[in-house]
DNA sequence: TCAAAAACATGACAAAAGTCATTTTTTGAA
DNA sequence: TTCAAAAAATGACTTTTGTCATGTTTTTGA
């Protein structure tokens, strides 16, 4: 299941295909991104920026999965945002000036595009709607992390492991059998984006797979009863 | 200890004492917003915006306290950030578009400023280093909301317990001796910041304060050996 | 293709944190 | 000032979750 992918798409390619942050940007901003990216493929398991340095620019991902992690005090992963295609990347430490609080770890090989800084901030100070609609996406972002905050506080970990897997889904969709969870992630990468201990996630994981809500294949994780599923991470919104 | 507080104050007076946002708009931009801005004084408990609703505007904090909670699925109250003199507040939900997703209620008698949608966002467009602002305030407000969901999923209660001290602490410091936290909390309050039991933070409180780390005086928090307490919460940056 | 490493699984146990019940103290409104 | 309500404190106990040990299966790269 190998297919090519362009090593140097057009942006307004990505924009059309995505409801993308991009798409907002006017046409003369797009061709100046389009003029000065450069795209680079990625293979499973490396680095495309580090926790600690600084951004010298934004990416933008073509196609591919990408997890944003960061470490804690103790040096235990922590999932915060999962990046799929269409997606802006590294934005956070570039608009506020710091270096990176984050990795972005790619899980699946992708193409990702690379917008440096000046260009980037340029745009951003000619091109009002984009500067709104980035405003738009952090604000956005920034709601996900404070529910998140409310839930890791308040939720017991078996509702957590089913809202992972919900927002798995959500990110990634299904194959085209449409109840198979089109990504994959070690249980490890489950245990740290829920918040707790390794074995702890492979425990609920098998119990909601006893209970047929999902069903464990190797990696991969078929949602059999959505409902329940939903009703079992306790989400009435 | 009753003072008078100015009940129309002037935005370049706010801008000048804080370091604040709107110190980065244009002078004509602050001058529109001075001329449209409605001020109002809220009492302890009183709600300024209610979770669900939608937002009309922003608000910029004069002087006093505020609290910015989410209601948890079985109603459980998940504090997220606190505010104070000089902050700008409810940009978020005005931001992206949608309904409040917490409610900002007073903690202490406050002088908050109104300044209307259509007024802010169309300051926002013509004065694009404010817009550059926000987007820092923004990126700024992630790093921490993601810093937090980190602490949650890794730390124990503890440690939360000596960093949320620490939180109030930066965000409203020290009464004139120093020492003493210019705040006061509920046990009840400080469990819904670190997430855990009113009991559980009742206790943890009293075994920081027997052991010296703190002293505890009814409400107020005395911080004794700041060093400790930093070394409590396990925090190495 | 095969051996080592990584990931997965499971049991036994320990530790952390939550819940419930009760008492004491503080607060604030009449 | 007084008194009811709210908040704080504390003990006993339960539940949840984590840790450690060990064995199995899967993945990966020489």
């Amino acid at each position: 299941m190998s297919f090519e992918h362009n090593p140097n798409p057009d942006c307004s390619h990505c924009a059309k295909r995505f409801t993308n942050v991009f798409c907002k940007a006017k046409y003369d901003s797009m061709s100046e991104v389009n003029a000065t990216k450069e795209c680079t493929q990625y293979k499973k398991g490396e680095l495309i920026f580090k926790e600690g340095t600084r951004p010298h620019g934004v990416f933008c991902v073509n196609y591919g999965k990408i997890k944003i992690a960061q470490a804690g005090e103790d040096g235990r992963e922590q999932i915060t945002r999962l990046v799929k295609a269409g997606d802006p990347l590294g934005y956070r430490a570039l608009l506020s000036g710091d270096k990176y609080s984050s990795s972005a770890v790619v899980l699946e090989d992708s193409g990702v595009c690379f917008i440096p800084k000046d260009i980037f901030l340029g745009i951003l100070q000619k091109d009002s709607s984009l500067a709104l609609e980035m405003m738009k996406l952090l604000s956005d972002d920034l709601r996900k992390a404070e529910m998140q905050i409310t839930h890791l506080a308040q939720k017991p970990v078996r509702e957590r492991i089913a809202e992972a897997i919900l927002f798995i889904k959500e990110t990634y969709g299904f194959e085209e059998d449409g109840i198979t969870i089109s990504a994959t992630f070690t249980r490890e990468e489950i245990a740290n984006i829920v918040g707790t201990a390794t074995e702890t996630a492979i425990r609920l994981l098998s119990e909601l797979n006893k209970d047929k809500i999902i069903q464990l294949d190797g990696k991969k994780i078929i949602i059999l009863d959505l409902p329940k599923l939903v009703n079992t991470a306790n989400i009435y919104d």
